[in-house]
DNA sequence: TATCTTGACGAAAACGATTTAGTAAATTAC
DNA sequence: GTAATTTACTAAATCGTTTTCGTCAAGATA
């Protein structure tokens, strides 16, 4: 590898000189900074990272922290998404991004630890369980640390707007003519709670009420459980004649129970998801359902974080609209 | 953050007895150890890993390297599995991993540049496109790199069975009873490539003779092209009974052409996937397809390649073995 | 007793960049 | 013409480790 050393042999000034030359010090003559520019090119120069960093404290890396017992957020396409656009927009920035875990080499280590370590600039955080001890203590930290659909005090947070989907969906199928619409939602999280609270209020404005069983809890990205959520509502003696799921997703396992019963979407029962992933598109009859815009949301996140790394910024709730996807998994119903 | 120092001053010995007694050195007396590791813990010390890296140049930091213009592969979950048994398996033998790109902070920067830069030990490459000039220039530097379903000389690579796979499908096409059998396969790849000759394979051991017009291109993971592909076989005078789909995810394309025409799986014709992702046990009917096994194709990957970075390994290519999941997407056929 | 080993540790030089505090020459000011 | 300022550069310290040689005592050997 060729170092900084090499250029300044090679243009005859002194080490410190190229490496202003190449940082665009102001107190470097024009001819010099070009005679450096184009023998680092000649010799096809890439500075030390580590080195660099080692002198600057800075990595220019960002954390990206994706909890999720299950399966580590990959292999769900909206963090897919997500983590898709994380990656690009701080790659535009000059930024890799490191992922950050708990367990490197066989030896626990915190997250901060693990964050220190690589020295990271920063880090974004989407986290099912933002109430981990682990997790906490990155927050509290030092470290800048931007959260998506989760707001700590005095952090910048992304976050998409779940009530407001809720809401329209539910709003939607209340158009629609229904009146026994029951909701599966995730765990309790932040976003579910946010989400039942769009659920009711849309709910409430058409005065509809909601028995306690109409309102299920399965997980997020499991068709397993929604499946089985599906069954029971079902089973009802007074089953709902529309059902929200919690995502795109999971609904395939819902879809599944709804078919094998014989029944038919949207004559018999009416659906919709929520993300509006590629499979919503997709499917058949398309999926009637709230797009989370994760392009934006990854995007943001890295703005906000790199600007909270870079200059001063202060913190802000950042909200990132969705859009109603409308499908054909919804018909107009009229009670008999 | 506290450093080696801290710690030499803490136990009152040299930063050189730390950093030996730290890593193992037989030279420190056990106490001298014992004392060292006790403060190290005591003062909550983390090496800094860029100071290490300046001085031995290992990482502990592996490349990935995802190339795919759609989507950089991140959302594909077939290769967002591999992605996360690369991680796990990398965080255990105590790497990390960062994604080689080629153009961090606007500069345009190789992938070879890019790993220098930020001196990856090795780097795992999954790609469409094994003949892209940068990828060949990663490839035939001095970088360990393990490819993942395609293979050069000298370099070890860890590839799913492609041609198995393909034959075991078709072969069962073939065993139901099906004798006009179309496949829609890929783009030309050396993975397509390979199945085709499976898929050819089986057909020659039947004795069915496949029009050209059977053999149809699409795209992998684009249901619409997959779509159009799809209607076109069943535009045909002398339509297939049965389909062959490049993945299990694209034949939702397919999927949505043959229901909107009114016809049902397997009854009107019968399909299969390919990938088995977790989509495909949970459609409706449920996908017949091939398991590949994504997991161990990402742990044998990083296990090579950091045999490879650490020890001296031969190259050797590594066929990771899939499996035939039945499903009930395909009805036996018996010609009228 | 004089020499050789061995064990346990330390001094100091790296690694490749950045940055502070100069310095010498050229330019400007008065 | 001298002093002050500006311009264009350099020397050297530094970041936190690792690693190569020492060194120096204590015990072993002859």
């Amino acid at each position: 590898m060729t170092t900084i050393k090499d250029i300044s042999k090679a243009c005859g000034v002194s080490p410190a000189t190229v490496s202003k030359a190449l940082n665009g010090y102001a107190e470097i003559s024009p001819e010099t900074v070009e005679l450096v520019k184009q023998t680092a090119r000649d010799l096809n120069y890439m500075p030390n990272a580590a080195a660099r960093l080692l002198k600057t404290n800075k990595s220019h890396n960002i954390g990206v922290l994706f909890v999720d017992d299950t399966m580590s957020g990959l292999t769900h396409e909206f963090f897919s998404l997500i983590l898709n656009s994380v990656k690009e927009e701080a790659e535009t920035r000059g930024y890799d991004i490191t992922f950050i875990s708990n367990n490197i080499g066989g030896q626990k280590m915190s997250f901060l630890q693990h964050c220190k370590y690589r020295n990271c600039d920063g880090v974004v955080i989407a986290s099912i369980d933002f109430q981990n001890p682990e997790v906490l203590e990155l927050v509290r930290s030092k470290v800048p640390v931007v959260t998506i659909d989760y707001s700590f005090d005095n952090l910048s947070s992304i976050v998409s707007d779940n009530q407001e989907g809720a809401y329209r969906l539910a709003s939607y199928l209340a158009e629609m003519g229904h009146r026994r619409i029951a909701f599966i939602h995730g765990e309790r999280t932040l976003v579910t709670q946010k989400r039942i609270r769009g659920f009711n209020r849309a709910m409430a404005e058409y005065g509809i009420e909601t028995p306690p069983e109409y309102m299920a809890e399965a997980r997020y990205h499991d068709a397993v459980s929604v499946r089985k959520a599906t069954a029971a509502l079902l089973d009802l003696e007074v089953p709902p004649t529309a059902i929200m799921f919690p995502d795109d997703f999971s609904f395939i396992g819902g879809q599944t129970e709804i078919l094998e019963r014989g029944l038919n979407i949207p004559n018999d029962i009416s659906v919709c998801g929520y993300d509006g992933i590629n499979l919503s598109r997709i499917l058949n009859p398309r999926l009637t359902t709230w797009y989370q815009n994760a392009d934006r949301i990854g995007k943001e996140s890295v703005r906000k974080l790199v600007e909270s790394i870079e200059g001063k910024s202060v913190a802000e709730q950042i909200m990132v609209s969705g859009e109603f996807l409308s499908g054909n998994s919804v018909r107009r119903w009229v009670e008999e």
